[in-house]
RNA sequence: GGGCGGAUAGCUCAAUUGGGAGAGCGCAGCCCUUACAAGGCUGAGGUCACAGGUUCGAUCCCUGUUCCGCCUACCA
């Protein structure tokens, strides 16, 4: 058996076991078969990105579930794919070509349309790359991009069939407009940052004379597009006003004063302008009263035509402009301090301008019922639970989505206008003549739809849908959805949406959301920040394994992760831990296999055999739990701190014994080390497939995910190793204490007080010389101190440790001083209990009988320990 | 403004339905014991944020307070 190198080296085995892995076709899933089903789409990456934590996180997630699901004999399929992410996307290819110094007006629509593809094809699938390094199984023959053909079907026909049943239609509202990216933007692409900003109050005065109202705003620019002023009609300061006019300050224009009762008298001066081309609430009030809606601004956030003497004046320099006239007329009152929060383009940060503009709409409430009912009723649980009440949060108060976007790049709005009769057609196909009139004189829609109308059909365009395909009737619904909740509303609530009405079926049975990644200090992680952990460069540094272990062991939920590289490093480690006891039972393979024969098995074989087991039902049931940070810190405890630390201790004895005793330890450490492998197989893919290539010259892949056997598990065995696993930590600890050190070899005499715990004892001898570095052991019920003896009071009995020109009676006395505290604190708590009578008679009786014994074992303890105190200072 | 989550060892986090709290990292001491120094052994450390309540008993359940996050919202 061919030696293996001393550190476990990531880098040799993870290319070679990926390449081999897909070469093999291990990552296909199969239509035709009749296994169970487990099916999992994945949140599709955006083609400009770069893998980060967050996608490694969500990742690795999948691929352990996917992992264990596929060795549990599922028809397991994991279908990957690429997000054409529109803004996005258009803004890195715009930079790029600017670099080259042209533009986009340059290239002309078609010609940049294919300039982001000729992008897409050279950068755009370097995510998918990286994804593979992460390890992740996912079925790349169906590997699917939201801008392919059969999507870009799926978001017509999806369209089409929205529109001919009235739910999505077009019309002027006021919508988030990015003066920057030059679009529109629906509620959720904008972000709400809170800006300490200025309410300023600016005073109106009446046609008549008769006297003046002071308005309060924070956009001071947008007066220029005031035609009324609104107040409260139960707000007795301006009741006289309701029905004058006043004029608009610098402009002069007259504006109606007119009563409605959104105003709120509490807030500024009780006098609102009314903006209702640049506000939504203006706008309402608009529609309820008749105002005109005056556009003052064009839609690059530079003042227009009605902007008179501040026409070509960019917004904000229009603000400081106008303030300053307001200040120099006197009209501007005063300036308060104020904390309010302001959209933010999602994208490129810029400051959103509310518009009034023409654009296409969904209607959501229609099509949220359906996705209500269908969590409300438990169809699709999500996990953690408390989510649900995000969900139904802004489910409850859905708004129109706005879908048209005014950037090149996506899937063009299928909507036709006629030149003739002003007629829109709508339709599947592109069509030559206008539906209603005949004409020929048509020509699409320029815009393109939001990136998330497509992505929310994913769960069943990626099938093939519109298509009845044999992939959409075999894998729809998909088993489980993995994702963050920072797309909860993007693309989760949108997507059961969808599903429901196109599908008549959810599109996932269970919701999985995932904690979000942040640095050491809780901080969100940013490029401009700098404080980003690269999770390619942990790859490269410790290795694929260790950074997923790291992700999957610190996701508990309910709880961001707080990712440093220090963790990584442990279980790094850990990693090399698992090679070098794959090295060690290396050493000791033989040609011939072990058979493991169950009738001579010792006590630390059944030991570990009987926790391996319980490790593997602890596994399995954390895993259905989606609790992978308990189930990596069992696999993690049992490896290291039981099989390392303790079982390969012992075997390396039996190991020594030679013939049978050597051949069926052997054989346990195998299977112990081949069980765990395959239970770790999710979590590590690639060094447990290196590890057991070497040991099974076949794929661990392909191995099934092992299931607890029961006949293995064995609670008096446990109890038993528990014993002399403590005796031996009792000796240990005491030759610490004392500055015993190992290599000192000392005797240990040990009084047992039962029979059962002798023999046990008496029984394992050879174990406990060596790990407690003992010279002889000698033992008896009748054991009197030796002279000059290190004492040792444990559950049973008391061991002595003859320490003759080694012991240190003060250091002694401290012990024993400091075990009688310890002991005496106790038993007085359990007094105090025991003397409740209220406990004895309301506590279950379990409860009080454990207490009665613990007090029984502690008052035993603590009169021996006086007894040796005494004998010491006698 | 509304909603959700968190506060446990120096740091990051656990604790299966209430019966005196664990791990990793860090720290200290001793060890190169032939799988592993990316290691082994041992040890120090916590009024479980604060104040009440329920209970025989509360880190856990209830109420309130303080301090942090996050989501959401058209008070201009």
């Amino acid at each position: 058996m061919r030696e293996l190198v001393k550190t476990y080296n990531p880098k040799e085995v993870e290319e070679k076991w990926y390449k081999f892995w897909e070469e093999q076709g291990y990552f296909r899933a199969d239509n035709r078969e009749n296994r169970p089903v487990f099916s999992i789409v994945i949140p599709p990456p955006n083609i400009t990105g770069s893998l980060h934590m967050g996608h490694a996180l969500n990742t690795t997630i999948q691929d352990i579930i996917v992992r264990w699901k596929r060795m549990s004999g599922y028809n397991t399929l994991w279908l990957p794919g690429t997000d054409h992410a529109g803004i996005a996307t258009q803004n890195v290819v715009e930079r790029h070509i600017a670099a080259e110094g042209s533009s986009r007006r340059e290239y002309g629509r078609k010609g940049f349309i294919e300039k982001v593809w000729e992008w897409r094809g050279h950068y755009g699938r370097t995510i998918i790359y990286q994804l593979k390094r992460l390890g992740a199984s996912c079925d790349w023959s169906r590997e699917r991009f939201t801008m392919d053909e059969g999507m870009s079907r799926a978001v017509r026909e999806v369209f089409v069939r929205l529109y001919e049943e009235g739910l999505i239609y077009r019309g002027s509202y006021i919508i988030n407009w990015c003066p920057r990216c030059m679009t529109a933007l629906s509620d959720l692409e904008v972000e709400h940052e809170n800006i300490r900003g200025k309410l300023y109050h600016v005073r109106y005065t009446l046609t008549d004379g008769s006297g003046a109202l002071t308005v309060a705003t924070t956009r001071p620019e947008t007066i220029l597009g005031d035609t009324a002023v609104a107040v409260n009609p139960d707000d007795a300061r301006y009741r006289d006003f309701i029905g004058k006019r006043v004029f608009l300050p610098i402009v002069g224009r007259e504006l109606p004063v007119i009563a409605d009762d959104v105003v709120d008298m509490e807030f500024g001066t009780g006098a609102l302008k009314i903006t209702p081309a640049h506000d939504p609430h203006d706008f309402e009030v608009g529609n309820r009263h008749g105002l005109q809606k005056l556009k003052v601004m064009a839609d690059d956030g530079v003042m227009n035509d009605e902007a008179g003497p501040y026409k070509g004046m960019e917004r904000f320099q229009c603000r400081k402009t106008i303030l300053k006239d307001l200040s120099d007329r006197g009209d501007l009152i005063k300036e308060e301090d104020y904390l309010h929060a302001v959209g933010h383009c999602y994208r490129c940060k810029t400051i959103i301008e509310p518009n009034i503009s023409r654009q296409w709409f969904v209607s959501m409430k229609p099509l949220a019922e359906p996705a209500i009912k269908a969590v409300e009723d438990g169809s699709v649980p999500f996990i953690p639970e408390g989510w649900k009440n995000t969900y139904f949060e802004w489910m409850y108060n859905i708004k129109e989505w706005c879908i048209s976007r005014q950037i090149w790049w996506g899937h063009r709005i299928p909507a036709w206008y006629c030149g003739s009769c002003e007629g829109v057609t709508v339709s599947r196909t592109d069509p030559s003549s206008c539906r209603h009139c005949g004409s020929l004189a048509i020509s699409q829609d320029e815009d393109v739809l939001d990136t998330w109308f497509s992505s929310a059909l994913w769960p069943f365009s990626t099938l093939g849908w519109p298509e009845k395909s044999e992939d959409l009737k075999r894998f729809y619904p998909t088993s489980v959805l993995v994702t963050g909740f920072d797309i909860l509303f993007f693309w989760v609530a949108r997507m059961l949406m969808m599903g429901l009405k196109f599908m008549g079926d959810v599109p996932f049975r269970e919701v999985y959301i995932h904690p979000l990644i942040r640095d050491a200090d809780g901080q969100k992680m940013s490029k401009s920040k700098g404080n980003v952990i690269d999770p390619l460069i942990m790859m490269d540094k410790h290795g694929t394994d260790a950074l997923r272990f790291t992700l999957a062991a610190m996701s508990s939920p309910g709880r961001d992760i707080r990712l440093s590289e220090e963790r990584i490093e442990g279980y790094r480690n850990f990693a090399n831990k698992i090679w070098n006891a794959a090295r060690f039972i290396f050493m000791n393979l033989e040609e011939e296999s072990a058979i493991l024969d169950p009738a001579a098995l010792t006590l630390p074989d059944r030991w570990i055999l009987s926790r391996l087991n319980r490790t593997v039902a602890d596994v399995t049931k954390m895993l259905g739990e989606y609790r992978f940070d308990l189930a990596a810190g069992a696999v993690y405890r049992f490896f290291w701190h039981e099989f390392c630390d303790w079982y390969v201790e012992f075997a390396k004895l039996q190991i020594t014994e030679g013939g049978k005793k050597k051949d069926n330890t052997v054989a346990v450490l195998i299977r112990t080390m081949d069980t765990a492998l395959r239970l770790l197989h999710p979590f590590m893919p690639f060094i447990t497939e290196e590890i057991w290539q070497q040991l099974h010259k076949s794929s661990i892949m392909t191995a099934p995910y092992p299931s607890m056997e029961e006949s293995f598990i064995d609670d008096t065995v446990e109890s038993r190793m528990d014993s002399i696993m403590d005796i031996v930590k009792s000796v240990r600890s005491v030759r610490s204490e004392l500055d015993v050190p190992p290599t000192k070899a000392v005797d240990v005499h040990m009084k047992i007080n039962s029979d059962a715990l002798r023999e046990l004892i008496e029984g394992h001898l050879v174990y406990l010389k060596r790990l407690t570095s003992a010279e002889n052991i000698v033992t008896g019920t009748n054991i009197s101190r030796p002279a000059l003896s290190a004492i040792l009071i444990f559950s049973g009995g008391e061991m002595y440790l003859p320490l003759a020109g080694i012991i240190d009676i003060e250091k002694e006395r401290w012990l024993l001083e400091k075990r009688l505290k310890k002991v005496s604190e106790e038993i007085n708590r359990i007094e105090n209990k025991l003397s409740n009578r209220a406990f004895i008679d309301k506590a279950p009786e379990e409860v009080v009988l454990k207490e009665r014994d613990k007090y029984k074992e502690l008052t035993e303890q603590k009169e021996r320990v006086e007894a040796n105190l005494s004998w010491l200072n006698g």
